[in-house]
DNA sequence: TCAAAAGTGTTCCGAATACACCCATGA
DNA sequence: TCATGGGTGTATTCGGAACACTTTTGA
């Protein structure tokens, strides 16, 4: 703080993440004007004087997928000083998970799109800025938290089986679990609810609910 | 990037950690004007235009205790709408690790101090700004990487003893560590020398280096 | 009655924990 | 010769990996 005392933009994009289809999924908005119009882009604010910047995030979300009270956390800061034509601008980026029942009860605005992670990290869909980069990143980082806290259950339902919890592991892990194992591993943070879920061509299974308290 | 295109100004804040004396320490700059005049902060500079968020780190680094090339990373970006009271400044954190010897041996600006951590966690110095909380939050990270990466190395010189790393370990975690156990745990990391330490009214112990490649 | 997926008990293995002991030096 | 800390082998425990098996439904 005893340099030339610049100002300069401050972008807060989020990289919002949902399980469906049996695919990792992000939400995008694409692009209504230049630099790189048309193109698709993570939804991001201009931080406002007079806001934190989760609370921008929020407002991001907010305006895009009127979702709120769902996870949220920052990733990454990127301040490459040519991420923006425009003018040096540098993006606090944010990463929020929910499941897709949510985000689709949800008013998603038109201009929002769900793109599967895996078209965009092969570099199949072109995005704006450097927001590849900001995905690429979040992406580790989603795997990264797996395995040593309890993220996955932000993509299902409050009510839910292990089988479907399993799957959303296993997508977010990339390889396949043994069933027996992950039911073990899992059983002290859920609990059963009573209920089945029933209809599909083979035995029903049970419906469970995350743990609350840990005694 | 659709409302108001604001800016704002950003610091890029350094947190160097060593560890001497038996404990972890962390560099101290005194403010010379207001506001919080006199009191202690985290070294730190304005980002300039045509830097990035790294390189103002590493220059912070730099003017302040001449240390180049060691351990830098991305910590949080801390954006509390007051935490400056003269203008809107956002805070891009970074933490640093270094070995006790490359800090001392380096010109260590003379405004620049040297302070036990849990004197300032403990509340015991006040620090300017929301500098106590940055430091909350990368002595958090410290301690939840030493056990998934290899950082504790960063804190010893090049060649050292394995009781010497255990120090490190130790304090860093915050708890003793069983001598046998960490030796099997540690030894495929490293490599002995062929040297001693001697001098001390006890067995010469073994100086030992990182293994580099992991075949 | 059979395919399909849910659900469970048991063995196996390796890594972390705990314990017990020996070794080399300076004073 | 002894206090001090360096250094090492072995038993034990625990959790994850792997395996084998039973159960319940719709078609």
């Amino acid at each position: 703080m005893n340099t030339k005392h610049q100002k300069i933009s401050v972008a807060v994009d989020v990289l919002l993440f949902t399980i469906s289809d049996d695919k990792l999924q992000i939400v995008l908005t694409k692009r209504s004007s230049e630099p790189f119009k048309d193109m698709y882009c993570l939804p991001g604010v201009s931080l406002q004087e007079n806001e934190t910047p989760e609370e921008a995030a929020e407002r991001s979300l907010r305006e895009r997928t009127g979702l709120t009270d769902i996870f949220l956390e920052q990733l990454y800061t990127f301040g490459d000083t040519e991420r923006d034509p425009r003018s040096r601008t540098i993006s606090i980026a944010y990463y929020a998970l929910t499941d897709p029942d949510k985000l689709l009860s949800s008013n998603l605005n038109e201009a929002a799109v769900l793109m599967p992670a895996d078209r965009i990290l092969s570099g199949r869909i072109k995005l704006a800025f450097d927001h590849k980069k900001i995905i690429e990143y979040g992406r580790m980082r989603l795997k990264g938290k797996v395995s040593y806290s309890d993220i996955a259950f932000e993509f299902v339902p409050e009510d839910f089986t292990l089988p479907q919890l399993q799957k959303v592991y296993e997508i977010l892990l990339g390889e396949e679990l043994y069933k027996a194992n992950f039911r073990k591993m899992i059983s002290p943070k859920v609990e059963a609810t009573g209920e089945m879920l029933t209809g599909l061509a083979h035995r029903p299974s049970r419906l469970y609910r995350r743990k609350k308290a840990r005694p």
